[in-house]
DNA sequence: TCCATTTAGATGCGATTGCATGGAGTTGCC
DNA sequence: GGCAACTCCATGCAATCGCATCTAAATGGA
């Protein structure tokens, strides 16, 4: 178990964060550009719109999403303000709530989601064959799991 | 030429953000534990010290690594009161200046490397193949090149 | 030479992040 | 029931980011 890691594995990780970086950027730009609200908001209202009519607690968004506690908080918050989620009381447990969608939530969310795609498509899609995009969520999927 | 990802495409999108967002936080995560500066401190160091005696100038880091220009300006500033590296005159081009690693710089670059490769062999080497890790540098590779 | 344009870099400011902590409610154990 | 430990979520505060803008210096003409 060498603490060296191979030439490989250098690149794999120094093109990991820069080929990140350069999708989130252009999905963002294009969200941006098209006066739209940021990726993180897709993902909330995704979430939200995905548990139906109560909402779900935001721990469990915290999960769904690599999100810290903190952040998510001030998150909600924010998108809150805009309209697009509203908490509830939750009756199960005092110390929480429901996130749940509104309207105005599933509207913006459904205009996102073209542009979204489009962004995805450019920068992955189009630079990579069916089959390549294949192998490379294989293998990212296991830079994901748990293992400490 | 599609407006719709394809399956995979959306996969590859999502578990590169995931995997992108979980090896960077442990990098940074092994870093801070171990009382060091951020990754980008590294960064900085690494191209201040390969550019050798004279340095180089912020225009020059900020395309090598992937910073905004404002943000570089910081981040340089940041490094400079920690006495990693210094601004020179420069000659040539009264508007700007060199950056210089000092030995400080020097110093703490190498410390940080063994903990930075042991974070890299953790979140990518010790999960990945040599063949999987060099398959994955070269798919990603097709997702940074320039073509707008 | 003189002036408009471009480039290098810094900076004010509002938004977001990270960290530590706080308060409120719940749970487990006696 | 009573209390300690824990979970859920919010928040004060400092650090950082992103954007727009600013200054100074170089460049390119006319």
């Amino acid at each position: 178990m060498s603490d060296k890691p191979a030439e490989a594995t250098v690149q794999a990780w120094a093109r990991l964060m820069k080929a990140q970086h350069r999708a989130l950027g252009s999905v963002e730009g294009a969200l941006k550009a098209a006066g739209l609200p940021p990726l993180a908001w897709y993902d909330v209202l995704l979430e939200t719109e995905r548990a139906g009519k109560d909402g779900l607690r935001p721990f469990e968004l915290e999960r769904a999403m690599l999100l810290a506690q903190y952040n998510l908080s001030r998150l909600v918050d924010r998108i809150e303000a805009a309209g697009y989620v509203e908490r509830r009381p939750c009756v199960d447990d005092g110390r929480g709530h429901l996130i749940a969608i509104t309207d105005a939530g599933r509207t913006i969310r459904r205009r996102m989601w073209p542009v979204y795609a489009r962004a995805i498509e450019a920068a992955v899609g189009q630079r990579l064959s069916g089959k390549q995009a294949a192998t490379l969520g294989e293998l990212l999927g296991h830079l994901i799991d748990e293992p400490s």
